[in-house]
DNA sequence: TAGGAGATTACATTTTTATGCAAAAACATT
DNA sequence: AATGTTTTTGCATAAAAATGTAATCTCCTA
């Protein structure tokens, strides 16, 4: 009687494409690699037989990025900092459209101060100003800058906490 | 009689090219853009006219990548902050060789003050914010004056030394 | 102010990358 | 085994991105 081993040949087929995929992080984060046509070069040199569309998707899958490098080349990379920085960014970056305008707060001693996109500090600021919180003395907005001047003694937690009703953003962080 | 002023042309000019730089980040860092067609479509919102060959070669100055999202999309990236610093730091500083305009720097508590000739203030103010200088949250210029918020805990030296490479004139003092 | 060097850009085009679709393969279930 | 489901892949092609070239513009210098 034949026993049949369907599993081997599944974990044999998984095991082709799962060392693809780690033969691909290798070349990547090795090699400077400025094409997919370079990388599907490398990766047939390791004796793997594929074509430029699965390639894509396994570049895609990983989510390998192309960048410029500073020769004036292209160069793939892993998704090491510059992915997770990059995902990390666009969650705050995703609702900060919520809030057209704003991109920062920083207190310093008695001040905060907003960036914005161009041309938004003084919209902001006009908001700021309209919600007459309390510990805040007075705003000044230039183009894409607000000083705003708080109470002494009021801690930035607070402020924070109040700005966070005009600008909702602001508590992501 | 006309009076040509090829100076203002220049600057109107460089303004242009520097802003759609400013505003290129500004965008990526703020939407998820997924192709140059789109990061275009943005920049042509903000009132910029190119086409998508020069968006090409402004993604590639600055190093942006495209990578995978987790939505299965693609976005644009800017690449991490240190080595982006590096860069700007260089072309800024080189760009900037001469600053006319600048009068005197003072401290107080958290705050600089930068007097400067009548008219010069955003100018430099602008140079300054381009530079991103970490240690500044933020300035806002008037006529001639500039006011300049810092870190917490900074001391006037460390700004002196980094508004050096921008405004050189600082250090001769 | 004429001429040249260096930047910047658009146009046209090539090169590169992503994907719809269908086929094949791998499993799962009965 | 037979049949259905899910993955994986290649092919062909669409979509997107990069670049050679020439034109234009700014700035510099004699």
């Amino acid at each position: 009687m034949v026993i049949l081993q369907p599993q081997i040949e599944y974990l044999y087929i998984m095991k082709v494409k799962n060392s693809r995929i780690e033969t691909l992080k290798m070349l990547i984060s090795s090699k400077e690699l400025g094409s997919q046509e370079e990388v599907l070069q490398a990766l047939q040199n390791e004796g793997f037989s594929l074509t430029q569309a699965t390639l894509s998707r396994d570049l895609k899958q990983l989510k390998v990025a192309k960048a410029a490098s500073m020769n004036g080349k292209y160069v793939y990379v892993l998704p090491n900092e510059t992915m997770y920085k990059r995902v990390h960014k666009h969650t705050t970056a995703r609702d900060m459209l919520e809030t057209p305008g704003f991109i920062s707060l920083n207190f310093s001693g008695n001040m905060g101060v907003i960036k914005t996109r161009p041309g938004y500090a003084s919209a902001i600021a006009y908001n700021i100003d309209n919600s007459h919180i309390p510990e805040i003395l007075g705003t000044i907005a230039g183009d894409d800058t607000i000083f705003i001047v708080i109470k002494d003694g009021t801690h930035p937690n607070e402020i924070m906490e109040s700005l966070g009703e005009i600008i909702p953003t602001i508590l992501d962080e």
